[in-house]
RNA sequence: GGCGAGGUAGCUCAGUUGGUUAGAGCGUCGGAUUCAUAACCCGGAGGUCAGGGGUUCAAAUCCCCUCCUCGCUACCA
């Protein structure tokens, strides 16, 4: 269908800071598993590439979590990840890792071209410095009180109580979690990308170039981003495990990971050649290669734009022809989040369910959400495998051969099979390759299992079990149909559950793989050929299985959380114990006065801004407070309230706030503070 | 607020060069059947395609507006 000579296929580098989910499975690495499986069986050149992503700062803060060098932790989790994929069926040709030192050669050499072809632009910035310990902070190593929400826990990229992003200077009182210390601000010097000046090209080769035939969200998401302005990206950072930055004099630099990672997928490609004794350059540098990068959306900035960018400056590379994104897989109606145990991780699974990875691979891919997220839930599951794999694939396979032992002691009367059925397998195989090169996988799916439907149909009304008394040579016409029904079933079900193919083909004594062309050919099944009895292919699953889980599910999450708000408990009581003594001249020097809300309108364009009137004493003090998600202005009007009077006033979002309100906050709700009796407006707290 | 993606049957989702009666699976109801893991097969019911307006002989599909969900992003003394 195409007229490349060749395919590299990548899956998203798994970053192997902890376990990976089912969500992580559907997003890239069951897609690009049948991709592959389906080029292989055609006889197709391809190399399928994946790995460890090990490199970078928040390996380095879970290796303190768990008390192991950062070394121990990436060979756990490395370990764990090439296992996980193995059992799961995921066919890397090479399953990397990016603390290889092939590849830290391999992106070495991509950055000194870069940097003697003049690529970089050289900046230097004022970042946190540990003077005790003699090293740059990244963002995660400082922590400090959020700007936004007093939370103690923000780190320099991120608040984790509120979700705000941030930048390191904006912490209020920032320590380096590395030694508890004050740092400073220092002067460094780093390298940065201009993605700015890489505007026309991306404009011309995703822009117009792209349109058509990438998928919507992709597309859309990579088009919105260069269209709000590229703007120069720092390719380096200041720290120590990482690729080292590859000049004299900066010991202390290492290459940002999304600078490094993606370079992973030529580097595992070069250890691959290698291995087998072949060259790997075609695989990246010749035209007539296809390259596809499956993901998920939370990487399609890095896929569409930066990756690109990079391997047109270097200007030796091919560019990806397809990026392939998935949106998110939701567990049970929510969003799946490792931080609150909201998950099914892809070890738990293959611990409840060791022999049952085919159902896995089947129920993810009927729900991959290829348009928009979806939803993984355990009652869905059960229905897909009792309903889909047990009611209509196993019960065909088991119906056939049970009625074979019955009258034919299992051997194969052959026959020549119809040419409506031949036709029939030929229709569906065109419509299966058709949906799998177009990315459809879900759609690839349900015409597999119609070959299945097929085969229960023709039994049905053909009625072999009564047509055995009256037209015994038709009957074995009819089995021999069914047959071959489940021998091509199982050919074009390779890609999809090639535990279940091999299976079937062990009835046919066959064994995986047999190509896609293949398909149709009658002297496949010999004979006078004795079956093999099966077991039955797929079990069904009850009940009381699909509700363990759930009950598992709800409990693990629920223990996390009892254990966060503990924590937070801590947190909050460090807090109060954290601000320094004042003296009661400090104190002294805040008025403290009730007032009452006269007038409450929302701040235009503003989601969480109320620009309140409130009287103290004789006048009317305009203040502008970040509370409209927890008040109405019914909730507050004419309602007596605790303001800090005499706050320097600010400007925010061009309204002059003088003054601030006050607030109790529990679990991030806030309750109004007011006295338990009216007082008259004005009246001083101390 | 800005940007992106979605809103189609009870549920999960397909469906764009605009074109008969809007599809599939599951569920539901009815029928048929017993070879089979109470499974399979046939049939029915079920939709103002989020809402409104426009373009057109013709709109789920193109344009405009509004509402809702998700993601990114902005304001948060």
């Amino acid at each position: 269908m195409t007229q490349y000579k060749r395919y590299t296929i990548t899956a998203a580098l798994p970053y192997v800071n902890g376990h990976k989910h089912i969500g992580h499975l559907a997003g890239a690495y069951l897609p690009s598993d049948v991709y592959a499986r389906y080029l292989r069986l055609m006889n197709r050149d391809v190399v399928f590439v994946c790995g460890s992503d090990e490199l970078g700062t928040p390996i380095t803060i879970q290796a303190l979590k768990e008390n192991l060098s950062n070394q121990e932790l990436v060979d756990k989790y490395h370990q764990i990840s090439k296992e996980v994929f193995e059992k799961l069926d995921i066919s890397f040709d090479i399953y990397y890792r990016t603390s290889d030192p092939l590849h830290i050669e391999t992106a070495q050499e991509f950055f000194l071209k870069f940097y003697q072809e003049g690529k970089f632009q050289e900046v230097e910035t004022m970042q946190y410095y540990d003077e005790s310990m003699d090293m740059f902070l990244a963002d995660r190593y400082i922590q400090g009180i959020c700007p936004n929400c007093q939370s103690d826990k923000a780190y320099g990229d991120q608040c984790e109580s509120c979700g705000k992003s941030l930048d390191p200077t904006d912490l209020i009182n920032p320590k380096s979690t590395v030694s508890g210390n004050t740092p400073i601000l220092k002067s460094t010097k780093n390298w940065y990308l201009p993605l700015d000046n890489y505007e026309e090209f991306l404009q011309k080769w995703l822009i117009e170039g792209k349109k058509s035939n990438w998928k919507s969200n992709t597309y859309g998401q990579a088009k919105s981003w260069i269209d709000s302005g590229l703007q120069p990206r720092s390719m380096t950072r200041d720290g120590k495990w990482g690729v080292p930055v590859p000049l004299e004099g900066y010991p202390d630099k290492i290459l940002y990971v999304w600078f490094d990672a993606p370079i992973g997928y030529i580097s595992a490609t070069k250890k691959w050649a290698s291995d087998k004794g072949v060259d790997w350059k075609p695989y990246w540098q010749s035209e007539d290669t296809k390259l596809v990068h499956f993901i998920g959306k939370d990487n399609i900035v890095f896929h569409t734009i930066i990756f690109p960018v990079m391997l047109h400056a270097h200007g030796d590379f091919i560019l990806p022809t397809d990026v392939p994104a998935n949106e998110f897989l939701n567990l049970e109606g929510k969003k799946m989040s490792t931080s609150r145990a909201w998950s099914l991780e892809m070890t738990e699974y293959l611990n409840d369910f060791p022999e049952q990875t085919d159902e896995l691979r089947y129920m993810l891919l009927s729900v991959l959400p290829e348009q928009k997220d979806s939803d993984f839930s355990w009652q869905d599951f059960q229905l897909k495998v009792n309903s889909e794999l047990v009611a209509i694939v196993g019960n065909l396979v088991n119906r056939v051969t049970v009625l074979l032992f019955k009258y034919y002691s299992g051997e194969v009367k052959f026959h020549k099979s119809c040419s409506e059925l031949q036709g029939f397998l030929k229709t569906q195989k065109e419509k299966i390759s058709q949906a799998i090169e177009d990315y459809k996988f879900r759609e690839a799916l349900t015409e597999l299992i119609q070959i299945a439907r097929h085969g229960n149909k023709l039994l049905t009304e053909n009625e072999p079990w009564k047509l055995i008394k009256t037209d015994p040579e038709k009957t074995q016409i009819v089995l021999y149909d069914c047959l071959e029904l489940i021998l091509n079933f199982g050919i074009l079900a390779q890609p999809f559950l090639p535990k279940s193919a091999q299976k079937i083909f062990s009835m046919f004594h066959l064994v995986a793989p047999i190509s896609w062309d293949e398909v149709g050919n009658e002297n496949l099944i010999k004979s006078n050929l004795i079956i093999a009895p099966t077991a039955l292919l797929f079990n069904k699953i009850e009940d009381n299985i699909i509700e363990a889980q759930i009950l598992k599910l709800n409990a693990k999450t629920q223990s996390i959380m009892a254990n966060e708000n503990s924590k937070n408990q801590i947190q909050e009581d460090l807090t109060i114990n954290s601000k320094p003594e004042v003296s009661y001249e400090d104190f002294d020097k805040l008025n403290l006065v009730i007032g009452t809300v006269k007038a409450i309108e929302k701040v235009e364009k503003t989601d969480k801004l109320l620009k309140l009137s409130v009287a103290i004493s004789g006048e009317i003090r305009t203040i502008v407070s970040g509370i409209a998600l927890h008040f109405t202005a019914e909730d507050l009007l004419e309602k007596q309230v605790l303001v800090l009077e005499n706050l320097a006033p600010r400007k925010i979002r061009g309204i002059e706030s003088q003054g601030m309100l006050l607030f109790a906050e529990d679990q991030g709700k806030l309750i109004r503070i007011a006295p338990t009796d009216s007082v008259s407006n004005g009246s001083s707290v101390s």
